[in-house]
RNA sequence: GGGCGCGUAGCUCAGUGGGAGAGCACUACAUUGACAUUGUAGGGGUCGGCAGUUCAAUCCUGCCCGCGCCCA
């Protein structure tokens, strides 16, 4: 016997690892099934469950099911990636907090060490509550990015593109995060909104020079008053940059400082002469309308230093602390950068130069891990040409090779891509993918041996001291990029004829030179790019790396290209562009023909969940309250395509609710014997009732299974709500309890069997939504050998032959209904027992009372149904198709209350008859819309003038 | 400024070129046998506004109003 309900915290673990433990989780071993592979998109390291991951699972789960259902070898690879900066961060805070070393004091090798020492304590935490939201990954094939394979494919990939020209080292502008001192992607910088100020300042010209600048103008705008000035007037929003100003330009059409483009200011502090040039970027109408460029602190001024050639002065180090001592007082040297502002805006005052400060609100770059101003610096960086690589990645979303689902993301997609920047993958970090790079010193071509040593050009030198060969603009390096130490080793040695040794950094192999290293025979140094790669040059390769490659392994021959990639709208850029870029490149075929983007989970009152806002609900939270199953549901049974999903409790309870109905609807199926039946026959089926269940069941299968084909998980979700509930636990049970009570043996065996037969398919259909529960009644319902996970999805083709028995279930339905509805509206108890009489009846109908009477008892309250010639006042009346049927009560029917309610179905009548008249009496309509439409219109226009007639003489009877 | 999307019942949201739907909430009633994590019945919407296409528009097109997200 089933317990009252289910409780999922004592049998969800336990059937979990049953599963686990059979193996379910693994792709069947048959060649003659089709394969079916999901990737799941890493979650970090770092991470744990949130409700974007609760979605973003679901629904993968919910797909890999369905196909391990439908028969298919299914893999789910599941693994983490790396997550650089945000697991770096963790560690860093860890060590800080337990007052041991800095990152720094301990060294990049034990502080590596910890970090994976971290990892095995507390990384992953996100797969084992993977577990409990029920998602059947094949854990056995799990994977890292940083495991050796995946590391191994990294450097190959790096190799390779390196190779073809499609990597290659510059010095460019970078986003910079002085807080964890490395470059990050534009994807990384979030433009935050903050309260800031426009400092307006005085550039004086050289040498004492005035011009008239205009200070009023006419509703023509033309000038009316001038004022002779002696400066020009520059307004921004950092004014600590302004030391490495190489510039100030105007609007080439802006007239009002003509007079003086081509002449030089001075540049207060700094105490330069700069030009004023003329460029397209200065917006007239934007502050004074002359724009300071400091081309090494901002991308737009970046653009235009470099088409007029400027210099391009770097001001702080790696800190964000300024630096550069040949080009600011020395004053400023080793202040922060908004020390620096303060100091920059008090002594330009001090000067008389400072105009005015006004508020204004600006979009600050911020780090969206660390949080702070992100610094736009000059420094040299590994690049990838993501311009072409993205070619082929533009071509093959155009031409269908996949497809976006719903469609109108591509758009986000092409808008991207095809305005794709060069891709900075090297980061300043310690934990990641090395970038595998070695350096040597030049040497001269005559004797092969005299190194080369020039000063670095331009001075970026970290604020401790520290070398960072990838931040310095070094000329004098030779490059050897190999997948492995050996192999760089080899080809240098091939380079220099001569013996080489590898050390670990520059400062290392400067101090190897002085000591006479290639003099003694000991060789020349060598010495690996400091630099990590960025975690999403590794993620890229997720959809192949994970499943072997480069090895040609047999899993990478069944499963790529995998089937489809399921993620959030917020991860186009970072995911599926790179996928489908180094996809192609590398396989030469797409990684996934379907990209699913399903919505982001917002709080109840439709704002994004963040820490920050304090919002978030645990999805493991929801999972402990209403089971995993529940949570599964709302989240299923909400995706909608191209909509977000507001979180909350009380729909979880609601669906938390559907999973117990079902589970008493098992209950009752169980205490009345309802068996499966081995030998049953779903085309045998003799009874009305039955072949009719039958048949929903069936639309029901073909609407599941059409739903997750198309990823409309939401259809599928509601189909089978609809059907469990509304059908069969309110309709299909509730009619079997009178022949099961009733003396016909033969209906009885039939009718159980077939209430065995469609719960269990239902718990087959139900189960990629809500495993746990279908599961957990798989095997207590009956004694079998299987689990549910690996049961047989439904081939039920809807029988064409059943709709004369929908009509009729149908048709007793409706008469219930009206009969139940009659009673609510006249104030009569439900449970009151009222003979029914039917007058005009056909022969159908008459054959169908007498074969349902049981039902109509049951569920109509009615004791006994009489054919009588016409119904008297006495009873309540009502019109069922062409016949009317007659409540009768005891005592005396209150008329004007009878009256008032047949006026009232009097009227809706009167309306929908109105309705279709009028479009009837629309000769266009009659001639113009295709016959079906016409013919059904006229039909229904029958149908209700009968009802209606039928209506009036009950009305007018009644006097 | 560019792109995407949204506006349908009190709330949250599906949906469709041809009779406006669900869940929750609400109202009334019911209740010892599968289920109160329930049942039955019911009220409630000019489908944001204006115009156009069409025999027919909540749905297609354009404009407007309001809102959200992404990119610059």
């Amino acid at each position: 016997m089933l317990d009252k309900s289910f409780d999922p915290a004592t049998a969800e673990t336990e059937i979990y690892e049953k599963w686990e433990e059979s193996g379910a989780f693994k792709p069947k071993q048959d060649d003659a099934a089709e394969a079916y592979c999901i990737v799941i998109p890493p979650p970090n390291v770092t991470g744990s469950l949130h409700m974007g991951h609760a979605l973003n699972n679901t629904l993968q789960d919910v797909m890999i099911r369905f196909e391990r259902l439908r028969g298919k070898s299914v893999l789910w690879q599941p693994g983490m990636d790396h997550a650089g900066i945000a697991t770096q961060m963790v560690v860093e805070r860890q060590l800080a907090a337990d007052g041991n070393q800095s990152r720094r004091e301990l060294g990049r090798e034990a502080f590596v060490a910890k970090i994976w020492e971290w990892k095995a304590k507390s990384g992953g935490t996100i797969t084992n509550q993977l577990r409990r939201l029920g998602a059947s990954c094949d854990w056995s094939r799990e994977r890292f990015t940083l495991d050796d394979g995946l590391s191994a494919a990294v450097r190959k990939v790096f190799v390779q593109l390196h190779k073809e020209g499609l990597i290659y080292r510059a010095k460019r502008l970078v986003n910079w995060d002085p807080h964890f001192s490395t470059a990050i992607s534009d994807l990384e910088v979030e433009a935050k909104e903050v309260q800031g100020h426009f400092w307006h300042f005085k550039y004086p010209l050289e040498g004492g020079e005035t011009y008239e600048f205009p200070i009023e103008h006419d509703e023509d705008g033309k000038p009316t008053k001038w004022e002779t000035r002696d400066y020009i007037s520059i307004a921004t929003t950092r004014p600590e940059t302004m030391l490495g100003d190489g510039a100030v330009a105007v609007h080439p059409d802006d007239a009002r400082y003509a007079p003086i483009v081509g002449k030089r200011v001075l540049l207060p502090l700094a105490d330069r002469y700069i030009p004023i040039i003329t460029d397209e970027h200065p917006d007239p109408d934007l502050g004074s309308g002359a724009v300071k460029i400091t081309g090494a602190h901002d991308f737009n001024d970046y653009e235009v230093a470099k088409r007029h050639d400027l210099p391009m002065y770097i001001l702080m180090d790696e800190k964000g602390c300024m630096t550069a001592s040949d080009i600011m007082p020395a004053k400023y040297v080793g202040m922060d950068r908004f020390e620096a502002r303060k100091h920059v805006v008090a002594d330009i005052d001090a000067l008389g130069l400072l105009i005015q400060i006004e508020d204004k609100v600006i979009q600050q770059p911020t780090g969206d891990r660390s949080g702070v101003a992100i610094e736009p610096m000059l420094t040299d960086q590994w690049y990838v040409d993501a311009k072409t690589l993205a070619a082929p990645a533009l071509a093959a979303v155009k031409d269908g090779t996949t497809k976006f689902v719903p469609d109108n993301w591509s758009k986000t997609y092409f808008n991207w891509l095809e305005d794709i920047q060069p891709w900075c993958i090297s980061r300043q970090l310690w934990w990641g993918h090395r970038i595998p790079v070695w350096y040597g010193f030049k040497v001269s071509n005559e004797d092969n041996e005299r190194v080369i040593e020039r000063p670095v050009a331009v001075t970026f030198r970290a604020g401790s001291g520290r070398e960072r060969t990838s931040l310095e603009l070094d000329p004098v390096s030779e490059v050897f990029v190999a997948e492995t130490e050996d192999a760089a080793v080899s080809m240098a040695e091939t380079h220099y004829r001569k013996t080489v040794f590898v050390v670990s950094n520059r400062g290392e192999a400067l101090k190897e030179l002085e000591n006479n290293c290639i003099e003694s025979g000991r060789g020349f140094p060598i010495w690996q790019d400091e630099d990590v790669l960025d975690t999403w040059f590794s993620s890229a390769l997720w959809p192949f790396s994970t499943l072997g490659w480069p090895d040609k392994t047999p899993e990478l021959d069944k499963f790529y290209p995998t089937n489809v990639l399921i993620t959030g709208h917020d991860i186009i850029f970072f995911w599926v562009a790179r996928m489908m870029m180094q996809g192609l490149h590398f396989t030469g075929q797409v990684p996934f023909p379907d990209v699913y983007i399903h919505g982001l989970v917002l709080d109840e009152h439709g704002k994004k969940m963040s820490k920050s806002k304090g919002n978030t609900i645990d999805p493991l939270g929801v999972i402990d309250k209403y089971g995993a199953d529940a949570l599964r549901f709302t989240m299923a049974i909400s995706a909608a395509h191209g909509t977000n999903i507001r979180m909350s409790n009380s729909r979880v309870e609601g669906y938390r609710n559907f999973g117990t109905k079902l589970w008493n609807a098992a209950r009752f199926c169980e205490m009345n014997e309802c068996r499966i039946d081995p030998d049953f026959d779903a085309a045998k089926l003799s009874h009305p009732l039955n072949r009719w269940i039958l048949h929903e069941l069936a639309l029901t299968a073909e609407a599941v299974t059409s739903g997750l084909e198309k990823y409309r998980f939401n259809e599928a979700a509601s189909g089978l709500y609809k059907f469990i509930w509304n059908i069969y636990c309110d309709w299909y049970l509730e009619l079997m309890k009178p022949v099961l009570q009733g003396d016909d043996e033969a209906a009885k065996t039939e009718t159980r069997a077939t209430a065995a037969y469609v719960l269990d398919q239902i718990l087959v259909l139900l189960h990629p939504i809500m495993p746990f529960q279908t599961e957990a009644l798989w095997g207590q319902l009956a004694t079998r050998d299987t689990q549910l996970i690996n049961a047989s999805w439904p081939e039920i083709i809807p029988n064409t032959d059943a709709t004369k028995d929908a009509d009729e279930i149908n048709w007793l339905i409706r008469l219930i209904t009206s009969i139940r509805s009659v009673k609510s509206e006249m104030n009569i108890p439900p449970g009151a027992k009222l003979p029914l009489l039917v007058a005009g009846a056909s022969a159908q109908t008459i054959e169908r009372l007498a074969r349902h009477q049981a039902m109509v008892a049951w569920l109509g309250r009615a004791p006994s149904v009489e054919h009588v010639a016409e119904i008297p006042n006495s009873a309540l009346q009502l019109v069922l198709d062409e016949a009317v049927f007659g409540l009768v009560i005891e005592g005396v029917v209150d008329l004007s209350e009878e009256r008032d309610r047949l006026n009232k179905e009097i009227d809706k009548t009167k309306g929908e008859i109105a309705r279709i008249e009028k479009k009837l009496g629309n000769e266009n309509f009659v001639a113009r819309a295709p016959e079906a439409v016409v013919i059904k219109e006229r039909a229904k226009l029958d149908e209700y003038r009968e009802t209606l007639s039928k209506t009036q003489e009950i009305l007018a009877r009644l006097g």
